[in-house]
RNA sequence: GGCCUGUUGGUGAAGUGGUUUAACACGUCGCCCUCUCAAGGCGAUAUUCACGGGUUCGAAACCCGUACAGGUCACCA
């Protein structure tokens, strides 16, 4: 049996990282069993469709390195792969099980609904809508329809009895038929409910795993009633637990940190976010804790997943992140970050060498693309200020002599060479006889006005030999 | 409120009855390196696995109960 997968995000232009990791389970389930992964585009409701959605999914997707092997923009014999183009087919479905007596035609009003919901609340009891329909004789339904009355579909669910199914992270799940509502099929505008088109979907286009958050767990029970009603094989199911904010609740777009594409843009590495998500809720049999695409495949086994919810620390992420920036070549990693940099300043004035070197001071410096602008601020900022602790080592310690000394070995210096620069220090440490922190810091506090800062003499360089003999000739 | 699920340190987690006085990683702290900041190296960081009972020679692991947390009960997906 060829293992199918399938990743069914509805196209509303945000993917939080618990829907990514989603995706990424699924296609890695598929993958490791050399399997397909389908994208489809679950828009069922209208209301909720976004511009250009499914081509965010294909952008993130492809960021991630999750490759498609079916979906709306990849052939595939299973189209059309967006819901709101299968209309026909979801009420054909619908219509068959009316027949076969496992749905009716429900014409209550909203108003009616809204009513048993009040007495419900009243009751203090879960509202259910209470089969008022079902009742009603084919001749009556017919009269009904031809009189233009707008419908919708229900399943009929058993009253008694109870439902169980195994799922393969959380073992035996049980639930009571009396609580499952004869739940709306199909809504009166013609198009299904997720529930419906969900199962129709999975069945016809063959899917044999389905992955999906654990919410999905007590709900179950009514697909597989579905699914028993057509007389198909539900799927096998993995529900994997959910991923909380730092808060501990369930991740949303209030939370900005775990949206996908905004870590993105700060610069956090599709690698580094795929490989920390992948790790939130699986673990593998050693201790590796990097890994590439790959490697992830040949490792992925559902049996690692956890039960229990795990909650999404940036710490580590970026951890991870600052991983895969150390590993990047140097041209690459030029390339990363550069951006970054030309968004907050004009670079036009500064030659490519400058910045290159600039940049990769502080490559084990950054945790993400962004950092770069806040770290390398001191190259740009014009402003020159002695921060205070600096003011008070220049206090506590006779400084001038080194200064002196080193300015004059600075004017000598014909070219301005990180080498060169190396070797004014040390001469000015042969002739003060200074080391350490009373050779280095001096200079340093009168050259950036702070005592932390990446190598003295890359620094020198950076700031160009202009600056630094103004800065040693101004007084304090 | 009913039902479903979960509960190992600040975080991700390993662990499936006995080399567990709980691995590994992040974080935090300390030390080393070092002019400083990072990086790197070394070390510390859960007398104990939510709690209470039980089963057992032996439990974080099995069973029961309690507590807490989350999920779910839509013409949303």
């Amino acid at each position: 049996m060829i293992i199918r997968t399938r990743f069914a995000p509805s196209p509303t232009g945000f993917m939080h990282i618990g829907n990514l990791r989603t995706a990424i389970f699924e296609y890695l389930l598929a993958k490791s069993n050399d399997g397909k992964f389908i994208l489809r585009i679950e828009d069922t409701d209208q209301s909720r469709k976004v511009d250009g959605a499914i081509d965010f999914i294909y952008d993130t997707l492809k960021l991630c390195n999750i490759s498609i092997d079916e979906g709306p923009n990849n052939n595939g014999e299973y189209g059309p792969y967006i819901q709101s183009e299968r209309a026909k087919i979801y009420k054909d479905y619908a219509l068959k099980l009316v027949e076969e007596n496992h749905a009716y035609y429900c014409f209550c009003n909203e108003e009616r609904l809204e009513n048993l919901r009040k007495i419900a609340t009243k009751n203090k009891k879960p509202f259910m809508y209470d089969g008022h329909c079902k009742k009603l004789s084919k001749e009556e339904v017919l009269e009904k329809i031809k009189n233009g009355e707008k419908y919708v579909i229900r399943q009929k669910m058993p009253k008694y009895g109870k439902s169980t199914y195994i799922d393969q992270v959380y073992g035996k799940i049980t639930i009571e038929n009396s609580v499952l509502e004869d739940q709306i099929l199909l809504k009166s505008d013609g198009l299904p409910t997720y529930n419906f088109a969900n199962v129709i979907d999975d069945h016809l286009m063959k899917i044999t795993h389905v992955i999906r958050g654990n919410e999905y767990l007590s709900q179950t029970p009514k697909y597989n009633l579905l699914y028993e009603a057509f007389g198909w094989q539900a799927p096998t199911y993995i529900h994997v637990p959910m991923v909380l904010g730092t808060d501990g609740n369930k991740l949303s777009k209030r939370n900005k940190d775990a949206s996908f594409m905004d870590l993105y843009k700060d610069g956090y590495l599709p690698e580094a976010i795929v490989n920390y998500l992948v790790l939130l809720g699986w673990s593998p049999n050693d201790n590796q804790e990097i890994f590439s695409m790959n490697e992830l495949i040949k490792n992925f086994d559902i049996s690692k997943i956890s039960k229990s919810p795990s909650t999404y620390d940036i710490k580590k992420l970026q951890w991870f992140n600052a991983n895969y920036i150390k590993k990047m070549d140097d041209e690459k990693y030029y390339q990363f970050v550069l951006p970054y940099l030309k968004e907050v300043y004009d670079l036009t004035t500064y030659d490519k060498n400058w910045i290159e070197k600039l940049v990769q001071i502080y490559k084990n410096h950054i945790s993400y693309g962004k950092q770069i602008v806040e770290e390398t601020k001191m190259f740009f900022d014009d402003e020159f200020k002695i921060s205070e602790e600096a003011i008070n080592f220049m206090q506590e310690n006779n400084t001038d002599i080194v200064i002196n000394t080193f300015k004059n070995k600075i004017l000598n210096i014909k070219k301005w060479t990180i080498e060169n620069i190396n070797f004014a220090i040390s001469e000015t440490k042969k002739e003060t006889n200074e080391k350490g922190k009373l050779l280095y810091m001096p200079i340093r506090i009168k050259t950036t006005g702070l005592m932390h800062g990446p190598e003295l003499a890359d620094t020198l360089y950076l700031i160009g030999k202009t600056t630094v003999l103004k800065r040693l000739e101004d007084n304090l």
